[in-house]
DNA sequence: TTGCAGCGGGAATGCGCTTTCCCACATACG
DNA sequence: CGTATGTGGGAAAGCGCATTCCCGCTGCAA
C-alpha cells in the first residue's frame, strides 16, 4: 500500500507541506481561497488519499472503536454491531471488530491488539462471568482494560462491569435492568398462568442469566408463587436444545401445564426446536418465554413472548452516543405464552 | 491514547531502540538472550503496548483488511462477516467494518475509509447492480477501489465481478454459481411439482438476482417447462413480504398448486409471513424455495427448500485464505416444497 | 602478531503527517 | 513616518517505530 503523500500534493501545487495539510485535512487555520484551490487540483491529480495511520500518530487520536463480541453472527450481537456501527459512523469513526466466543483470554487478546491500534474507545459486549474457571482469564482482561483505561482509553461495557476492575475511570456502563425486566415477566406471567413455571438458565456465575433468573424468582414471589425450578445449560441455542429431553420428560409427567422461562431468546428458540420432535407443542403442551426480542423472533412460530430490548440503541450507547435514550425495556406477550381455547374451556 | 513508548522501555533497560524494537517487535536478528530478558522485563514494567499506527507507518502494512456488508446484522452478511473474521484472525490481522445499505456511494467513501487506513485487503460483499440509477454510484466506486488496486490494494469480491473496473489487477473473485445452482434447483421441484413456477426476484440489474433467475428458468426449460412468471420486488425481508399479497391472490385465484422460487432465503421468509395472514398455507396451498440457506431457516418454520451455500467460506475465500476449498452449493429440499399427503391421495 | 570475517549493538534516517514557532509583509494607528 | 497589530505562509520539530548503515569487539587463521 504506497500511494502519493502530502508533500508530492505541497510540491506539485507549489506550496508547503504545512499549507497543503491546512487545506486538505482541516485545520484551524484557513489559507487563502486560491491556494486553497491549486492545492484541492493537485491533490485531485495525484489521486490523493491522507494516510490515517500518519495523522493518528501525529495527533495521537486514531478516530477507532474497538468492538469485541462473542459471536457476530448471533443475531444478539449482530444487533448490538449495528448500532454500534452507525454510532461510529455519526462520529466519523471506523469500527474494528473482534469475536471471541466469550473467552476471556481471547477478550484480552483484542483488548490488547485495540490498545495496540490506539483505538479511541472499546466495547465489549457479551456478559462477563464470575464463575471459578473464568478467574485468572477475568483478571487478566481486568488489567488490560485498566492499563488501556490509564492510558486515557475509554471502554463501553454492555450489562455488567467488568470483573476485576480496579477502577471506574473511563469505564462507561450501559446498565440494562435485567433484573426488574424478569419481575415484570413473571408477574405479567403469573396473571394468566396457572401452574408450574421452570427456569432455563445459563451457567451459573454468568450475570446475565443471574440476574434474570433473581428477577424472575422475585416476580413470581411478590405474585404469590413457589420459586420456580431452574435447569442449567449453555447461555446460547444450543444449550436451551440440549434441555431439550429433560423438559420434554418433565411436561409429559406434569398433569397441569408448565410455563418455561429461557433467559434469553436463543435458548428460548434452542428449547422449543428441541421439543418438537418430542411431540410437545408449544403452546398446547407448555408454555415459553424468552429475553432480548432478536430480530429473528419477528418470523419464529409460535411467535415467541419475550422482553423487548433496544439492541441497536444499547450499541449505540455503548459507543457513546449521546442522543440515544437510555435502556428500557418492555414485556411482550405473544403466542407462545397464550392459554390455547380448548383448555381454557 | 498515551502509553509508554519503546524509547522508554529501551531507556529503562539500558539499551538503544534499535535492540528494543529488535527484542520486542519481531525481526530477524536476535539480540543475545540476556539483554533480550532486560527488555522485557522492562517492557512488562511499563506496561508497553507497541504502537500499530507507528508500526504500519514504518513498515507500511497495517495488517488491517476491511470489510464493505449491507448491513451487519442481516444473517447472510453476518455469517460471511464471521468467516472473514475467522480468516483475519488467523493471518494476524484486524478487520475494518464498514455497513452501507448498499448504497454505492457510500460503498465509494468506506473503500476511501479503507484505503486512508492503508487496509492491506478490502472484502466487498453484497451484490452489484448494473441499474440505471446506480450507474454514477458503480462508476465513482469502481474508480475508487481501481485507485486502491493500483497503490497495491487487494480487494476481494463476493459474487460478481466489480462493475466498471478497468483492470482485473488486485481483484479476486470469489465465484458463487448462482446461475448453476437455480438450475439445480428448478430441476429438482420439476422433478416432483406438476404446476406453474412463479419467481420472487429483485429489481432488475441486480446480478444476483438476475442470475438466478436465468438458471432457474434454464433449469425448468430443461425439463420441459414453461418459463415462470417473475415478480420483482426489493431483494430483503420487506421486497417478500410487500410480494405477498399479490401472491395471495394470485394463488388463490389458480386451480393448481403454485411453486413459488423466492431469489434468497430473506425474501422467501417475508413472503411467507405475508401469506400466512392471508391465510395461505406454505406447503399446503402453495410451495416456495429460497436460496442461501442462512442460519435463521434452521429454525424457521415450515422448513424451508434452499440452495445451500458455505457463507462462512464465501467470506473466509474473499478474505485470502488459501485453505478454504472454492464455492459450492447444494440444493436442499425441505418441508417448504413438500407435496402434502392429502394432495397426493 | 596482524588481518579479516562475523557478530552484536547503536546512531541516525525516514515513514507521512500535524502543529508550533517564526518570519515577511500589509495594514492601521499615533 | 515609525511602530504596533494582525495575517498568511514556511521551516522544522516531533509522533513511535523499523531499518540501514556503521563501528567496536571477538575469534580465528595466516
Amino acid at each position: 500500500m504506497a500511494a502519493s503523500t502530502l508533500s508530492e500534493v505541497a510540491r506539485l501545487a507549489g506550496v508547503s507541506l504545512a499549507t497543503a495539510s491546512r487545506v486538505l485535512n482541516g485545520s484551524s487555520r484557513k489559507p487563502a481561497e486560491d491556494i486553497a484551490e491549486r492545492v484541492r487540483e493537485a491533490a485531485d491529480k495525484l489521486g490523493y488519499v491522507p494516510n490515517a495511520q500518519a495523522q493518528a500518530l501525529a495527533k495521537s487520536s486514531s478516530g477507532l472503536i474497538g468492538l469485541i463480541v462473542h459471536d457476530i453472527a448471533d443475531p444478539y450481537f449482530s444487533a448490538i454491531a449495528r448500532g454500534v456501527q452507525e454510532a461510529a459512523r455519526q462520529q466519523n469513526r471506523m469500527v474494528l471488530l473482534a469475536s471471541t466466543s466469550g473467552a476471556a483470554q481471547d477478550e484480552k487478546e483484542a483488548v490488547a491488539a485495540f490498545a495496540a491500534r490506539r483505538a479511541d474507545s472499546i466495547v465489549i459486549a457479551g456478559s462477563r462471568s464470575v464463575r471459578a474457571e473464568d478467574k485468572q482469564g477475568n483478571i487478566e482482561l481486568a488489567a488490560e482494560l485498566d492499563r488501556y483505561c490509564r492510558n486515557g482509553g475509554h471502554v463501553g461495557v454492555v450489562g455488567h462491569p467488568v470483573v476485576g476492575a480496579s477502577t471506574t475511570e473511563g469505564y462507561h456502563v450501559v446498565e440494562v435492568p435485567n433484573e426488574e425486566l424478569a419481575a415484570d415477566l413473571a408477574a405479567e406471567l403469573a396473571a394468566t398462568h396457572e401452574g408450574e413455571f421452570l427456569i432455563v438458565a445459563g451457567p451459573e456465575g454468568l450475570y446475565t442469566s443471574d440476574d434474570r433468573v433473581r428477577g424472575f424468582q422475585r416476580g413470581l414471589a411478590d405474585a404469590g408463587r413457589p420459586a420456580a425450578g431452574i435447569i442449567r445449560t449453555g447461555f446460547n441455542r444450543a444449550g436451551g436444545y440440549d434441555a431439550g429431553p429433560a423438559l420434554a420428560e418433565r411436561i409429559k409427567a406434569s398433569k397441569e401445564r408448565l410455563c418455561i422461562f429461557a433467559v434469553n431468546d436463543v435458548m428460548a428458540i434452542g428449547v422449543t426446536a428441541a421439543l418438537r420432535p418430542e411431540g410437545v407443542w408449544i403452546p398446547r403442551d407448555a408454555t415459553i418465554a424468552g429475553f432480548d426480542d432478536i430480530e429473528t423472533l419477528r418470523d419464529f412460530r409460535p411467535a415467541l413472548s419475550t422482553v423487548h430490548l433496544p439492541l441497536e440503541d444499547i450499541g449505540r450507547l455503548a459507543a457513546g452516543d449521546p442522543d440515544t435514550a437510555p435502556v428500557s425495556g418492555a414485556v411482550k406477550l405473544r403466542r407462545s405464552t397464550e392459554t390455547p381455547v380448548e383448555v381454557q374451556a
